[in-house]
DNA sequence: CGTCCATTTGAGGTGGATCAACCCTAGTGG
DNA sequence: CCACTAGGGTTGATCCACCTCAAATGGACG
């Protein structure tokens, strides 16, 4: 209620693009008491929206659409660190970079902030720094999962894991409607699309799910799911 | 179970190095200008610290010593998310309980405050709730590097990118002096014990590094490990 | 100086990667 | 509304980096 417009900030000249900000009628869950300036922006498919080691100057929550944030290694090995979904929170960095680029998965909207206001806000209000510390580690949670995953389960129980997380985040109608490819499936998995592809039939195969074409999945027994994650 | 000394003692700058998971976030040492009650405590070799799950009591910080945070599937596999070593916050959870079990991997020393003292800080004073919201950035950052290496770097990439991780971190001579086993690496890295001692003896056939005793390592060719990180 | 466990080394096995077709389907344009 | 097609997805065959199982070695500590 207290949300104003902003002229169209200036981002990096690489992903830079005309587009219509539009006014947000209710700023950011997490911050929503305050009046800061929340602005709209669009990213069309495969789109970079900030670059690993680049300034981090502004905050962002999906409104729709969805997001990957990666790490590549110099030879073009690349490991996804989190899908962000509507309402997920993204970009904010205690430091005064990124540290993973981000993407539009499919077409996207998001609303951010400076990163600048959401500091001077937490000076002010103890609530406000409160809740930037409570996404941080809600982030690191994540990652503490995910490291579990990496690290020692096998390709079944990170697929079984993944689905059920989506199932859990995307929990729309009964069928999941992925927006990411097999390969960056496999980029989060620590896998390859093919085995991510196998283990899917696999699946498929023994009755746990169903497709309505390769992205729509319907959970038939998340029991069993359940008991695959370890 | 608590039989501890109680004091306020003025951290030792050498045995107080900056982490590098909270560089100039260091919350005991704004307590100690607070006046918080902050209390000493000793474990042994082994010792469980706090137990994933478990209610979030107390922060802690290394004094001497060192401490793995790790998760168990329930058939043992184990994956280590960090070695807390001196000067280190560890146990800083937002939320109500601890999402790791904390050991001491050597006999270690803490020092440790409440959370609830700290988070009653953090209301009244900016800088504070700063400082924890930094230590939480910052060992997100070090999950975040580690996920890339758990799902995309092969063996020698992960033994290099350990040893200059302690190699940056416990630097005191010239000599690593490793307080934990290879099973502790094996853990952390995503390998077995058996991969990372092959992988060591190669990188000491190639001149790579020298052993004085399994634990005690000099690095004599950082540059090439750097290469080898990828 | 002997014991015990951590570590190293060896031999063989395997889960997932790689290389290679082929298939499907969503999106396009007629 | 249908036909076409490019790119995503599936499946197959083979390979290999790392795991598993096994045994020898060594170094820390009493």
């Amino acid at each position: 209620m207290f949300t104003t417009t902003t002229s169209t900030p200036v981002l990096d000249a690489r992903t830079a693009r005309p587009s219509p900000a539009s006014v947000s009628a209710d700023p950011f869950q997490t911050i929503d008491h305050i009046g800061l300036a929340v602005t709209e922006f669009r990213y069309r498919r495969d789109e970079e929206i900030y670059g690993e080691d680049e300034p981090a100057e502004y905050v962002y929550q999906v409104r729709s659409g969805a997001v990957r944030s990666y790490k590549l290694l110099s030879d073009g090995r690349r490991q996804i660190g989190a899908f962000h979904l509507p309402g997920d929170v993204f970009g904010l960095a205690s430091g005064e970079v990124h540290r993973l680029t981000a993407e539009a998965i499919a077409d996207t909207r998001v609303r951010f902030v400076r990163r600048e206001s959401l500091e001077h806000a937490a000076e002010r209000d103890a609530g406000v720094a409160r809740s930037l510390w409570a996404i941080t580690a809600g982030d690191l949670r994540h990652a503490e999962d995910h490291m579990l995953l990496l690290g020692r389960k096998t390709a079944t129980e990170r697929v079984a894991a993944f689905l059920l997380e989506m199932d859990r985040r995307l929990a729309s109608a009964k069928m999941l409607a992925l927006p990411m490819s097999r390969r960056d499936i496999a980029d989060y998995l620590g896998l390859t699309l093919e085995t991510v592809s196998r283990t899917l039939s696999q699946l498929h195969a023994q009755g746990v799910l169903d497709f309505a074409g390769a992205r729509h999945i319907a959970l038939r027994n998340r029991h069993s799911l359940h008991r695959m994650n370890a």
